[in-house]
DNA sequence: TTGATATAGATGCAATTGCATATATATGCG
DNA sequence: CGCATATATATGCAATTGCATCTATATCAA
């Protein structure tokens, strides 16, 4: 009541507010859209697919942990357990890595390798449904730009 | 290997797929920033802010949980729990709703007003820095319509 | 009136996440 | 070497989510 808020705390411009509003909403509706598709095609979630194209793009299918965490959007005890269930599916194997004691390999499995190629096709479809339709190359590549400004140095 | 999958399924054409990689990419990061903030400030996560605001809107500060609902992010049952934990942190109650006998109203007590208060200001700081100093408003206001195109008709 | 169907909200249970910490190994420094 | 600190990964436990279903009430049509 007594000291003035307004000026203590820079505010954000409604433009701002509106921008966060909707990249929430955008977001949340997209994927949620995406995830209905890979379930009703009986698919595992997106966080395996994100893992599973990591692995069959690198160098003999294997990756540690870590990078794998570092090329996706998982925390680390999360892609644990996430490897522990796709371990236990098959379209993963765990190995010790000899350099490192305490490290892993990660290396995708043929099942892997064929669960990634269909989830795609579900994938690929779902995203050209719920955005490629909606957008057009150059409204996506402006989307693209202003979005990575986001995540610069954050 | 035998038909032909890119003409059977539409492909996403590069833009898009990078839109929606950076989609992610900023939501995730700007989210959990932004919820970071708020746990330092030792204040509950945004899911109460988007309760608390609707509910500091509505005439006599009262809501159905259906329009709650409504107008957040926020499942069914995930809402009904999220009020028991706001109902026992004392910052909204429930009434029953005299014209309907399987309604209810959900009413913010003073108690949720300032905690909205209280969460605007470090909210609005966090989105200033992580949105606001990295768009300028036209940018903003730019994004904001892009990404309302991807909400329209999902 | 009665039964069929719809709607509002709550809840049991399993799966996932977050958080802190554990374990094992590595690295650097006196 | 021997200890302090850092790194890679795993794990126990509590909180949250998703899913299906339940209860209660409302609506509608025969």
């Amino acid at each position: 009541m007594s000291d003035d808020p307004e000026t203590a705390h820079p505010q954000p411009s409604p433009f701002i507010t509106r921008a966060w509003v909707h990249l929430m909403r955008a977001q949340q509706r997209v994927l949620g859209a995406i995830e209905q598709d890979l379930k009703t095609a009986d698919l595992p979630p997106l966080g395996w697919y994100d893992v599973l194209l990591e692995l069959s793009r690198a160098t003999d299918g294997r990756l540690r942990p870590y990078e794998i965490e570092e090329r996706t959007l998982l925390a680390q005890h999360n892609l644990s357990r996430l490897l522990d269930r796709m371990d236990k599916a098959g379209l993963v194997q765990r190995e010790v890595y000899a350099e490192d004691g305490r490290g892993r390999w990660v290396i995708i499995t043929e099942a892997g390798r064929s669960m990634q190629a269909r989830m795609w096709r579900v994938y690929a479809g779902a995203l050209q449904r719920h955005l490629g339709d909606k957008l057009n190359d150059a409204q996506a590549d402006q989307l693209a730009e202003l979005l990575t400004a986001l995540s610069r140095s954050a």
